[in-house]
DNA sequence: AGCACGCCGACT
DNA sequence: GTCGGCGTGCTC
């Protein structure tokens, strides 16, 4: 025994120690140090959660990223309370791909786990008031308020209050002054819990105890339930459902206790047979993603054309050398097909494959069809999922039940660990850049560094590549496969710029329309053909204008117009929200003479009601599409006819076919052409040519109208002869003149302040720190953005711009180094300064 | 990012 | 005198 004993000791002095790196969830450029409670040793790896505490009195829930014997030197480090995970929800892959997001878009690995964790996987403590277990009223020597009988009360019947439980009840704006005066009657005492957020969902289910299972048993118990009809309805229901005189085994899964409810069998006689142990109630875990729950009949077959085959036999090719692949496919070319049928070879080999879209392209109609082809396999990652079905996909991935994932930007955080393939559709939408918060990643450009680390390939596919892509194709550095045709019957429609300017002096326009697309439009009605008319602005008018002195509707808190929307006679700011009625006069000189200028969605809904009074007609934009299937009630309609014009901004422009669509009308195309943005001739061409990509996709030829007042712009001439190519050649000379990507690496940085005048210096004095170090070629001066003021909050920028070749890890530290510098200062202490790496 | 600590103005 | 405003610094 004393033998034993001493072994013990000797044992536990040369125990070692472990401690772990966490990695949490904040802003700080640093994984923690703590240290393994014993109990947990055995249990600790790398990619599992652990509950920490973290400051004075927060716990929050952090990834084990590294396990080691090294004691930090310079201060204690504090114990892990609790480990969350048997199994990995971060993969080590996932730990390279947060440390390369973080630094190259100048983020912290923190701001990527909070980007990427579903929430129902980060925890984090909340304080819950509960009453002293040594406090008794009769015995204490203060006196109580009648408030503060009340909550002792309901803290007796409640155990645990919320801050906001107590401060709502209590409806006290002192609810902290009565808090801190109980604590100090000793009344009540302050805990902090963590809850996991994410529950599994549960099914209750019945099956009958094992001692009626056998034939002569069975017989036995409907002799006994002959007298109690509501119960022997149960269990012949029962019977029914599960057949277990044929089967005995099929007990054993039971029924769901749900179906008898939705039959109204009595409560109370299936509670008696669970209490007379006739039936067994128990409970299993089911999952929220209720296809996998659904048998379906799949129809695994992806028929391709020959053209689309073809497509495929080169993409394979090209991955014979190269790991990504640029598809570049006209609309309605059939590019998802070659997509799914390279999924199909990797799933079928047992690894996983991710298949990324803008998230307006994730339609139901999209989904039903993956769902068809590739049933429980799939996963769908979408921002109209709830928190749990993320959380489900999240863990699917991680255990490998799920082997192919259909989502958006934030999809390529997930905890894959054996990827093969990721496609990125509509590679050029400007929406997988996340602009805010940070990381201000590009999940196209992510997507590139995940193929890498999983050895995987990538095809980037579009029917507009953006122009990085396109060079990187055209340089060799990605393969490229070219597909022309359009699948089926389709043509690509005829296209017709109206010369506005000549049009507005010859006296041909009404309401914003000329007179030739609008006898156009009235043709096609007459056909019973569909109509899609794009506007990229919402709202009535963009803004008011007093004709007599010239004042202009302003916001308040921002520098931009108010735009009038018309529905609810007001004037609303776009940025922050500001809503206020519409004056009637002039706020400035009193004048009615108040005219509205520009025009929104709204306004061509109203004008072409107006022209067309028979004729269904239909807006969406953001305004609309609010409600949950208020988007799907309006695309649903035009699918089926009742609509015969659809109005719309962006939304309209991605991933709908429409069979009955024959004339696209885009009213204003300078808008988008004359845009201070390098990129802005780059993205008028690719909506146009989206725009106009919804028409004719069946066998009738569609026409398309573009009014423009600068109707000889080069960019019309290679539209009208789809030469995507011609175009992209001239606005590569005009980027490579004004060294622009894809000639260089922009990084933007912004500042950001309540006081306007903060804001420039600090940006100035930056400036002047950059170009000592980078030269002045490298960055330009500081600017105000288009919109300077938001929120009350002004805004300056500063540009850098590297070349190819230009040492960017290095650069990136400089600036980080400068902006600290300049922190120093008290007076610029509270900017707020973002990075954005390769702006969109 | 939160959150506590600490140092100055307006009030029972 | 105190309450609470926000500027400052830290979190293993």
């Amino acid at each position: 025994m004393s033998q034993l004993s001493l072994n013990s000791i000797e044992e536990e002095s040369l125990r070692k120690t472990y401690f772990v790196q966490v990695l949490l969830p904040v802003p700080i450029p640093k994984t923690f140090t703590y240290r393994v409670p014993q109990k947990y040793e055995e249990f600790i790896q790398v990619g599992i959660r652990a509950i920490v505490p973290f400051g004075k009195k927060k716990i929050i829930a952090g990834v084990i990223s590294a396990i080691h014997e090294e004691a930090p030197k310079d201060y204690e480090a504090k114990y892990i309370l609790e480990i969350l995970d048997e199994y990995p929800v971060v993969s080590r892959q996932q730990f390279k791909l947060f440390e390369w997001i973080a630094q190259y878009y100048m983020a912290t690995e923190g701001e990527v786990l909070n980007v990427g964790l579903p929430s129902g996987l980060k925890l984090s403590s909340e304080s819950k008031i509960q009453l002293n277990p040594a406090f008794q009223l009769d015995q204490s020597p203060y006196i109580f308020s009648q408030i503060e009988e009340v909550v002792i009360n309901l803290l007796k019947k409640e155990g645990l209050l919320s801050y906001e439980q107590f401060a709502e009840i209590t409806n006290a704006k002192q609810s902290s002054v009565l808090i801190k005066e109980l604590l100090k009657k000793q009344v009540i005492m302050l805990i902090e819990q963590v809850q996991e957020r994410y529950k599994p969902k549960t099914e209750k289910r019945l099956r009958l105890q094992k001692d009626w299972l056998d034939e002569a048993q069975l017989h036995e118990l409907m002799q006994q339930l002959d007298k109690k009809p509501k119960q022997l309805d149960v269990l012949l229901k029962y019977l029914q459902e599960v057949p277990v005189f044929n089967d005995s085994s099929k007990n054993e899964i039971g029924v769901a206790k749900s179906i008898f409810k939705e039959e109204q069998f009595s409560t109370s006689s299936i509670n008696t047979l669970i209490k007379h142990k006739i039936f067994e109630e128990y409970e299993v875990i089911t999952s929220r993603l209720d296809y996998l729950n659904r048998q379906q009949n799949l129809d695994h077959e992806i028929t391709l054309s020959t053209a689309q085959e073809n497509c495929r036999d080169e993409i394979n090719s090209i991955f014979a050398e190269k790991d990504v692949a640029l598809l570049h496919g006209v609309t309605g070319s059939g590019k998802t097909e070659i997509y799914l049928s390279l999924i199909r070879e990797v799933i079928d080999s047992g690894s996983q494959a991710l298949f990324l879209l803008p998230e307006i392209a994730i339609t139901t109609q999209m989904i039903q069809r993956v769902r068809k082809i590739f049933g429980d396999q799939v996963g769908i990652y979408h921002s109209k999922f709830s928190d749990a079905e993320r959380v489900e996909v999240w863990q699917g991935v991680a255990e490998g039940t799920i082997n192919f994932v259909i989502g958006v930007r934030s999809s390529v955080l997930l905890p894959f660990n054996n990827l093969s393939l990721i496609v990125v559709d509509e590679e050029h939408e400007s929406s997988y850049k996340q602009y805010e918060p940070a990381p201000r990643y590009n999940a196209r450009d992510t997507a590139v560094v995940l193929a890498n680390i999983h050895n995987a390939k990538l095809i980037l596919g579009s029917a507009t590549p953006s122009y990085e892509s396109y060079y990187n194709a055209k340089t060799d550095k990605y393969g490229l496969s070219i597909l022309t045709e359009r699948y089926g019957e389709g043509s690509m429609p005829s296209i017709e710029v109206i010369d506005m300017r000549r049009q507005k002096a010859k006296k041909l326009i009404k309401d914003d329309f000329s007179h030739s697309f609008l006898a156009a439009l009235e043709s096609e009605m007459n056909k019973g053909n569909q109509a899609i008319i794009f506007q990229n602005r919402r709202g009535y008018a963009p803004y008011l204008q007093c004709e007599t002195c010239g004042w202009i509707s302003e916001c308040e808190n921002c520098s931009v117009s108010l735009t009038y929307h018309m529905h609810q006679h007001e004037l609303k700011c776009h940025y922050c929200g500001y809503r206020q009625k519409s004056p009637s006069a002039c706020l400035s000189c009193e004048s009615t003479a108040l005219v509205m200028k520009g025009f929104g969605t709204e306004k061509i809904e109203d004008d072409l009601k107006l022209h067309f009074p028979e004729v269904k007609i239909q807006r969406m934009d953001r305004d609309t599409t609010r409600k949950k299937y208020s988007y799907q009630q309006i695309i649903e309609s035009f699918e089926s006819g009742e609509t015969q014009i659809l109005i719309g901004t962006q939304m309209v422009t991605k991933g709908l076919d429409f069979e009955n669509v024959s004339i696209v009308g885009i009213v204003d195309a300078d808008r988008m052409m004359y845009y201070p943005d390098f990129r802005a001739h780059e993205r008028a061409f690719q909506l146009m040519l989206q725009v106009s990509g919804r028409a004719g996709r069946s066998h009738k030829k569609g026409k398309v109208w573009i009014q423009s007042f600068q109707e000889n712009h080069p960019l019309f001439d290679y539209l009208l002869k789809y030469d995507y190519e011609g175009f992209y050649e001239l606005q590569l000379k005009e980027r490579h003149s004004f060294f622009y990507p894809p000639y260089c690496r922009l990084i933007k940085i912004v500042l950001k302040g309540a006081q306007a005048n903060a804001v420039r210096i600090g940006a100035k004095l930056l400036y002047e720190s950059l170009i000592g170090q980078l030269g002045n070629q490298r960055v330009l001066a500081p600017h105000e953005p288009m919109i300077a003021k938001i929120r009350n909050i002004y805004h300056m920028e500063l540009w850098i711009k590297l070349e190819k070749g230009y040492p960017l890890e290095k650069t990136k530290h400089q600036i980080k180094a400068s902006v600290s510098t300049l922190q120093e200062n008290s007076q610029f202490r509270k900017l707020r300064v973002n990075y954005d790496v390769d702006p969109q």
